[in-house]
DNA sequence: CAAGATTCCTGGTGGC
DNA sequence: TGCCACCAGGAATCTT
């Protein structure tokens, strides 16, 4: 489900709840996720949380004298904030009671998603965010970064930016609109794309991530916020799902085709 | 190596 | 209405 924007827009509406408030409780209803939630979670009782950052799709709580979670929403999962009263969804497999008298609620259908404690260290160092790439608003993320990544690949470009070792946080939906935004065509090799045309790319990608940031997110079926809400980006998307739909810009028919076995859209007269 | 395919899992949808 | 095939915001791990 949830690609950056929607990851911070969890970030930013579970921050205000969680920060200074302490865990009074761990209820694990179902460790089986993509990894198995971590056997010293319970451990992290008695703790306050202190931040909550974002590495790519990743959510990082720190844990005053208990080290970190590290929280991924694979396709389908969510983060919420809710009432200890309040019945548990089919899906809700993680659970800690906070000192407010709320609860965080990890809820995944699907159980694609990630939830460890790591009791020290640096999270920067743990294999699943070690060798990440730059992160896509961070100034570190150039032009020529891009080029670098892209250099002598065949595959597409649109798969080469859903590829997490040459920017993060680009999934599915992003991928397609920040190709329409640079009028590039998304079956182009990542290797043949100039480097103006990669400086509007990356333009392309830093602006579409912002925007939907600002709408809270993309919810084409079951993405909703901390607090239950739906993002509105969705009405914003100019080839995602549009199959057949005129463009937006120039009324020719949206086309569709599977790379990198995900569905990619674009338009023929608009993208060359 | 790079590139492509498969895998984990549940739920919604559309065709018959 | 039921059944079934197919598809879905990810990404690690296979095979080719």
């Amino acid at each position: 489900m949830p690609e950056l924007p929607e990851v911070e827009t969890t970030r930013r509406g579970v921050e205000p709840h969680v920060v200074g408030k302490k865990i009074t409780e761990v209820i694990v209803r179902h460790r089986g996720l993509r990894q198995p939630v971590s056997e010293t979670i319970d451990d992290i009782a008695g703790h306050a949380i202190t931040a909550v950052a974002r590495r790519a799709k990743y959510l990082i709580f720190t844990l005053k004298g208990a080290g970190h979670l590290l929280i991924h929403l694979g396709m389908s999962g969510s983060l919420r904030i809710s009432g200890e009263a309040e019945e548990f969804k089919k899906h809700d497999h993680v659970i800690l009671g906070l000192s407010s008298g709320k609860q965080l609620r990890f809820h995944d259908p699907r159980r694609f998603g990630i939830y460890l404690h790591l009791p020290e260290g640096d999270p920067a160092d743990h294999p699943l965010l070690r060798d990440l790439g730059p992160e896509p608003l961070d100034p570190e993320f150039t032009t020529e970064t891009l080029l670098k990544g892209c250099a002598g690949k065949k595959i597409a470009i649109k798969v080469a930016i859903m590829d997490a070792k040459i920017v993060v946080g680009v999934g599915n939906i992003y991928a397609s609109e920040a190709l329409f935004r640079a009028k590039i065509l998304p079956a182009t090799p990542a290797g043949e794309v100039s480097k103006a045309r990669l400086a509007k790319l990356a333009d392309g990608i830093r602006e579409v991530l912002t925007e939907s940031i600002e709408q809270g997110g993309t919810t084409l079926r079951d993405f909703l916020n901390s607090n239950g809400e739906p993002g509105y980006f969705k009405q914003r998307l100019f080839v995602y799902e549009r199959k057949d739909q005129p463009c937006r810009v120039c009324g020719t028919p949206i086309e569709q085709a599977v790379m990198g076995q995900r569905s990619t859209y674009w338009c023929p007269k608009c993208q060359k």
